[in-house]
DNA sequence: CGTCGAATTGATGTCATTCAACTACAGTGG
DNA sequence: CCACTGTAGTTGAATGACATCAATTCGACG
């Protein structure tokens, strides 16, 4: 069970919470193609991908994908609006491969909250990484160039670049996937010349 | 002091917690045009807007101007990844308009976290408000056509609407003032027609 | 009344999108 | 083993949306 122990790799939590924790999680196994959320659905776990590959995306009202987030190995993903204020989601998750999701449910954080003063301060810090990340992508969308961005999606997600299909990438730098293709080669010929 | 009033009002803070809290609060004015914070600058304060109108914003390779936040009265604004990592901010929050705002160190943060449980959930409920918003915001600029966003703009600021200038909204939205114009022109029609 | 910044408008330019054609490659079934 | 199919990626041409530039109007304020 890799999150548990990334839970005791982090948070040097004792044997016997980790069992008491137990009862509020669940590994599920998604094939590739199943989702871990739908739009409509209400939100109900924070995902911790054990193993696999997932991705959140909207759809827009000409039926366009477009991607929030990427969540490789040892991510967290989710609606928190969703799970916070019980709202349908507008989102989908999705796995991209065969994977090991750990749903972790808002009792499982409860609880976790009251025995261990270290979980608050985990959490915090989740909470906290959570908001540099958009607002880094806020930053970005807002003041960069196509190129800036793909560049700074490399250094993001790196194992990403050659895994996910291009027009996936492009879906998450909020561009046609034509025009990666076209920026992509422009980055090759600088990196000759 | 407004946001000690907020406080007591969101939170039943005791009269005596009050008193031990103070100290590591600082009430501060700043004339319009001053700023909070400048690139560069570590930031040291979460800042609550007691009464008056600031904006934050970077400064692209440009020279141009992109406003990540507006924050009217009982808003919070701040750059929390420098606040967390300790890191130079990339931004600049400046004030509109004659402005008393409550300077949240994180000495205040820790103590009340450290006194009231209350605190510690009002506190996650700030970052989950704040994950919120941003999250919004993203979807808005990946889904939404530029007069999705200034509708939304709208809603979600509608006192600003009237009161800060048009090409500020034009910089929040992400577009030239021209096309702003241009899109409330149109609504204009619409709504006539 | 004159000045300055904001907003509007029109003309033009630029960049990304769209559409379509074509290549490359993987998987399928004869 | 080879055609058949579908998906991804590339490329070119046409289109469209927004940016830019310049001129004008509007409105607040001294």
């Amino acid at each position: 069970m890799y999150f548990l122990e990334y839970l005791q790799r982090n948070l040097s939590v004792s044997k016997e919470d980790v069992e008491r924790l137990k009862p509020y999680l669940t590994e599920k196994k998604y094939e590739k193609g199943s989702y871990l959320l739908r739009e409509g659905e209400v939100c109900e776990y924070i995902f911790y991908v054990n193993h696999g590959l997932v991705k959140m995306y909207a759809i827009d009202e000409f039926g366009k994908e477009h991607i929030i987030q990427f969540a490789p190995e040892a991510w967290f993903i989710s609606d928190r609006a969703s799970i916070y204020k019980k709202e349908k989601s507008k989102y989908f998750i999705e796995a991209l491969e065969d994977s090991s999701i750990m749903l972790i449910s808002e009792q499982f954080i409860a609880k976790a909250l009251e025995i261990s003063a270290e979980y608050r301060s985990h959490n915090e810090h989740l909470l906290q990484n959570h908001i540099l990340q958009l607002q880094n992508r806020i930053h970005l969308l807002l003041c960069a160039s196509l190129e800036q961005r793909y560049l700074s999606f490399m250094e993001l997600y790196p194992e990403l670049t050659l895994k996910v299909p291009q027009w996936m990438i492009a879906s998450y730098l909020g561009v046609a996937p034509e025009s990666l293709s076209r920026i992509r080669k422009e980055l090759k010929n600088k990196g000759q010349s």
